[in-house]
DNA sequence: GGAATCTCTAGTAGAGTGGTAGAGATTGAC
DNA sequence: GTCAATCTCTACCACTCTACTAGAGATTCC
C-alpha cells in the first residue's frame, strides 16, 4: 500500500517547481540538489512527467524544466498516476479469484477514498499549506 | 499503491472462513481449492494470521483453521496490516527529504482516508453484502 | 500404529526497483 | 560558427522482493 521512491521524487520535483511562482525554467541539477534526488534518476522522472503533459522544458544554457500549467491545475493524483501507472489497490486479472467475490467492490471503495485526497490536493494547496506552516510554527529554513 | 497477492490471498482465506458460520476447522486444502490459492503458499499465510491472533488451528485428522474471534470483530484493515506490515503510503526514513516538507501531512491524510474504509469494514460486513448481492442480482454459484 | 493434518526451515526463479553511464541533440552567448 | 550548458535517449546493472516450492517434523484422532 505504498508509493514508490520514484513517485515521491516526482512529487517533490513538481513541488519544487510549484514553489518558484515564476515560469522560468529550473535546472535538473538544482532540483536534484535542493530535493536531494539522484540527478540521473531525476532526469528520467522529469522526462516522464513532460510526456504526461505536466511539465515543459527548454534545452541549452538557461534551460530547465517548468510547469506546463498553473500549480492549482495539477493534482497529486495526476503525478502519482503518471508515475505509478494506476491507483487501484488491486489490478490483477491473474490471481484467479472466484468470479463472485466481495472484493472488487471493496477495492472500489478504497480507490474512491484515496481519490478524495489525492485528486483534490493541488500543488498550489501544498505550497500554501507549507507556507502557512512555515510562517506560524517551526522555523526551519532548509530549502 | 497496491495490495500484494499475498494480502489478497489472506483476505480471501479469512472471507472463506467467515462464510462458514460454524466454528469447525476448515482444512487448508479446502480453502486453497475453493479460493484458488497455491496450497503451500497459503500455509505460510495462515500461519502468519494465526500468529497475529486472528485465526486458530487444530492438527491431525479433522484439523484445520478457524476464526479466533467472530467475523464482526475482524476488519479488512486488521488482516492487511498483519500481512503487509503497515498501511502508510510512505514509510521511508531513507529517500532523504528536506526536513521541512508538505508531504508527511499529505501521507497522513491518505492514511486516514484509507483507514476509513478498511478499518470499518469487517468480514461480517463482507459476507452480508455478498449474500445480498447473490440473493438479488446476478445468480452465480461458483463457490 | 498409521493416516491426516498443521508446522517449520530452506531455497529459488523471475520481476521490479532504484539507480548509473555515456553519447547525442538543442540552445544561447560570444 | 563555435563553445559550453543543458536536456534527451538508449542501454545497462546490482540488489531486493515477490510469489512461490520442497520436504521433513510435530500433533491429533481413530
Amino acid at each position: 500500500m505504498d508509493v514508490s521512491v520514484k513517485g515521491e521524487y516526482a512529487l517533490r520535483a513538481v513541488f519544487e517547481l510549484s514553489c518558484q511562482g515564476t515560469p522560468d525554467p529550473v535546472k535538473i541539477a538544482r532540483i536534484a540538489e535542493s530535493q536531494r534526488i539522484p540527478q540521473k534518476f531525476l532526469e528520467l522522472i522529469l522526462a516522464q512527467l513532460k510526456q504526461g503533459g505536466y511539465l515543459g522544458s527548454r534545452r541549452g544554457a538557461d534551460g530547465g524544466y517548468f510547469l506546463a500549467r498553473p500549480a492549482d491545475q495539477i493534482t497529486v493524483g495526476d503525478i502519482l498516476r503518471q508515475i505509478e501507472g494506476t491507483m487501484q489497490p488491486s489490478r490483477r486479472p491473474f490471481a484467479k479469484e472466484p468470479a463472485d467475490s466481495p472484493f472488487p467492490e471493496l477495492w472500489d471503495r478504497v480507490e474512491r477514498a484515496l481519490s478524495c485526497v489525492v485528486d483534490r490536493t493541488t500543488f498550489a494547496d501544498l505550497v500554501e499549506r507549507w507556507r502557512q506552516k512555515r510562517s506560524q510554527g517551526v522555523l526551519n529554513w532548509q530549502i
